[in-house]
DNA sequence: ACCGTAGTACGGCAGATGTCAAACTACGAT
DNA sequence: ATCGTAGTTTGACATCTGCCGTACTACGGT
């Protein structure tokens, strides 16, 4: 092959394609590691919150840098929590909601729970 | 009084005494983070596993030195996860089940069925 | 009084983590 | 072809984390 194009990729979905942990390699420990940091925690209830299946990186306004935020959702997508495809200029965001209930029945839905009812109760709304 | 006892507790239950963070003080993201420890899942799991109330730190055998073990405890404890009174010259630790459970309800038991599929699926049992 | 056991505190070390800014790549639109 | 938007990469930095060994404290038993 004369110097392969550098987007031989299925093209399908958008161009470049990221790495996934399988569903059998999904942790507990990466995934329970993944949400224990507040910015991750936060982007994982906004998705699960939205009737989107997928959100854009940029659809949620963490504050934080872009670097930052690249590497919040790395740390999502290795884990096993979210699942990335990119779509033209955006990546989007989807839950791995049915990977996690499978292997872990209940796991996210009582930290999604929880979080609820933690914001609740410390009255962690913020304004708007 | 001429040079406070150095021991001036309650000494009902031993004698000195360990800060804990109420009930309301426990956040979800210590919790997860707490548990996303190989070492203390383990631990935690250990604890609710076994019929006893509360466990000395040395009831569990772990492959680190004490002071990497005390360290684990602390984080436990400080997380809200477990409670620690000194009894003589030994440590109990207890899972504090109904601070977790009435705070964020059904996470525990998620977090440990979690744990006890993986090892199941990862064959993780260890021999003996 | 003395010793042994259980655990803590201190200091150190290597590697992970959260953060940023700046330079870069990929894609869509003009 | 050019530009802007979206996200990546790199490198840096401070902090945290897990780990250790050694020295220390607290308690119980002899």
């Amino acid at each position: 092959m004369t110097a392969a194009a550098p987007h031989t990729e299925t093209a399908a979905t958008g161009g470049r394609t990221l790495a996934h942990p399988a569903r059998t390699e999904i942790r507990l420990e990466a995934v329970l590691h993944a949400l224990s940091d507040p910015m991750r925690l936060a982007v994982v209830r906004e998705m699960a919150a939205s009737a989107e299946a997928e959100l854009s990186c940029s659809a949620f306004d963490l504050p934080v840098s872009k670097s930052t935020t690249t590497h919040h959702f790395r740390v999502l997508r290795e884990a096993g929590v979210v699942e990335q495809v990119y779509r033209g200029t955006a990546k989007l965001n989807g839950l791995r909601r049915a990977d996690l209930d499978a292997l872990f029945p209940g796991l996210l839905d009582a930290v999604l729970d929880a979080a609820a009812r933690q914001e609740d109760r410390l009255g962690d709304s913020r304004p708007t």
